[in-house]
RNA sequence: CGGGGUGUAGCUCAGUUGGUUAGAGUACUGGUCUGGGGGACCAGGAGUCGGAAGUUCGAGUCUUCUCACCCCGACCA
């Protein structure tokens, strides 16, 4: 069989690429850092959107839309907002352009804007300036929008998906009238984001707090979903804020509290990204390809015909339509991949790159017998069934890869998650078999960034209910209380 | 922004000390045979050799400048 994948094992990132290129997700564009998603990829996402827009809206949510563009002087009413994005911003200037004296075009320098323009990398801003003319009384709240939108950060060096100077997703924007209910918020979406990415995904996810260096600009608190992939390293997921009254501050938001007292309200924000679909490939792939969990693939099921000439092709063609009516019915999405054009190995091998979960072959010799081949994706095993009983099969087929691939992600996390007691077995393990590693840290951000620097490995999370005990910071030796998550990441 | 590298057909690349009309594989188009794991053969289309300037009788090849992209760092969802 001819590669079209570089292996995992030779080189993980260069996998990665391949893959994302060659399973027909996305590819780089004409502008530099902003990718294309292509249809096939798209509609992974558009499933993804699908699914947690439900979700939203089953937490009382509902969506809005606000302007890609921000005033620079919005901006700087958060100190330390300002400080985290602005080196990553796209700003506009100019409104105009016209004919240069060389035959092409120029900005217009008389054409500058009074105020720069700032293309959002996040919405808090507009968002709250918003708000403030929305809240008025404690009747007004809690405010619960959620927009899906797309975001710029102009980041040095991007990979398809995982950071792209351009990117989908979805931010939450909350009020509420107290600090519990907006913590409270935080912790809930945090929650729907790791059930989403277990439940969907199929990727285990670890739930908890970020330490300060790593924390929101503008948060106090971050909650996050860390995922471990299969080169060991960690991806975050998706984050919650609890952003307490920081931005009601900056933009002057109160509201009249039933005493008739002003006070400032509280916030959160949370965000999930099309960072996912990265998280997607890394964590099931292998060196054939995608491996799509059932729930979220464009099609559950491919169907690929084997014959030799018209007439049995227009035999086979008959009974495959007749089983796409049942799966119809039963709510099973496929494809009839039914094009001439290729021969049935190649489309195999095209459909394994491109991680449908089931194929159906179906040749002269099922026609006869009456009978489908069946094959799963992520185990790669065949298997040969009766006509009567292929769609039962099916649905427990389909939500038996789903389980399958969660539990091997699983399974792999566990291998990889190690606790350790010194520094140096903590080096050790990153050098070797990198993963999750638990240990001991004084709480200081001068260790954070020690450890940082020597290791690159940060601290993913700090659990949200740790294991009281008594222990010694790996680095330092300082006493400390609960052990926290080191990885190193993306 | 620092270090390293690469630009030649849609893609992957070859192209000798400068020397005719710039090649291959793959993909694409047409055809014939094929068809249970990435088919074979025949024919065909496809290029401003990243861009600009220079040296030369002559530049894909040499020189200078420039642009773009990739990899490794610092920054990050």
């Amino acid at each position: 069989m001819a590669k079209v994948l570089t292996d995992r094992e030779e080189n993980y990132s260069q996998w990665y690429n391949d893959l994302v290129i060659k399973a027909d997700l996305a590819e780089n564009s004409a502008v530099r850092g902003c990718m294309v998603i292509k249809p096939y990829g798209y509609s992974i996402w558009e499933k993804m959107q699908a699914v947690l827009d439900s979700m939203f809206k089953e937490t009382g949510h509902v969506n809005a839309y606000f302007p890609l563009f921000i005033p620079k002087s919005f901006f700087s009413k958060e100190a330390s907002h300002v400080e985290g994005f602005a080196k990553e911003c796209a700003v506009v200037t100019h409104y105009r352009l016209r004919n240069s004296k060389d035959g092409g075009i120029e900005v217009d320098p008389n054409a500058k804007l009074e105020e720069e323009l700032i293309v959002r990398p996040t919405s808090e801003t507009i968002i709250w300036n918003t708000y403030k003319n929305w809240i008025k009384s404690y009747r007004d709240l809690p405010l619960l929008v959620n927009q899906w939108a797309n975001v710029v950060r102009w980041e040095m060096r991007t990979r398809l998906f995982l950071r792209t100077a351009e990117f989908l997703w979805q931010e939450g924007h909350t009020a509420h009238a107290s600090k519990q209910e907006a913590l409270e918020e935080a912790e809930r979406m945090i929650n729907v984001y790791a059930n989403f990415a277990q439940e969907y995904l199929g990727v285990p996810v670890l739930i908890g707090t970020k330490s300060e260096n790593e924390r929101f600009a503008g948060a106090e608190e971050t909650y996050c979903i860390e995922a471990l992939m299969q080169d060991g390293k960690a991806l975050q997921c998706g984050t919650s804020h609890f952003l307490a009254q920081n931005f009601a501050k900056a933009f002057d938001v109160k509201f009249l509290n039933k005493e008739n007292k002003e006070e400032y309200v509280w916030a959160t924000s949370w965000g999930v990204s099309t960072r996912l679909m990265g998280a997607l490939i890394m964590a099931h792939s292998d060196n054939n390809g995608l491996v799509l969990p059932p729930k979220l693939a464009p099609f559950q099921v491919v169907i690929v015909p084997i014959y030799k000439n018209e007439d049995e092709f227009d035999k086979i063609s008959a009974r495959v339509n007749e089983l796409c009516n049942k799966l119809k019915e039963n709510s099973i999405s496929y494809k009839y991949d039914n094009r001439d054009s290729q021969r049935p190995g190649f489309k195999f091998a095209e459909w394994e790159l491109k991680g449908v979960p089931v194929r159906i072959a179906i040749g002269p010799k099922d026609y006869e017998n009456n009978t489908w081949e069946l094959a799963r994706r992520d185990t790669m095993e065949k298997e040969i069934i009766g006509d009567v009983n292929v769609i039962d099969r099916l649905k427990n087929l389909l939500e038996d890869i789903q389980k399958n691939i969660f539990k091997k992600a699983t399974d792999f996390r566990t291998s990889r998650t190690y606790t350790v007691d010194t520094y140096d077995e903590f080096k050790n393990i990153l050098e070797t078999k990198p993963g999750f590693i638990l240990a001991h840290w004084d709480g200081t951000k001068e260790t954070e960034e020690k450890i940082k620097e020597e290791t690159k490995a940060t601290i993913r999370l700090i659990p949200q209910n740790p294991v009281l005990e008594q222990g010694k910071c790996i680095y330092s030796g300082k006493p400390s209380k609960y052990r926290v998550i080191f990885a190193k990441s993306y």
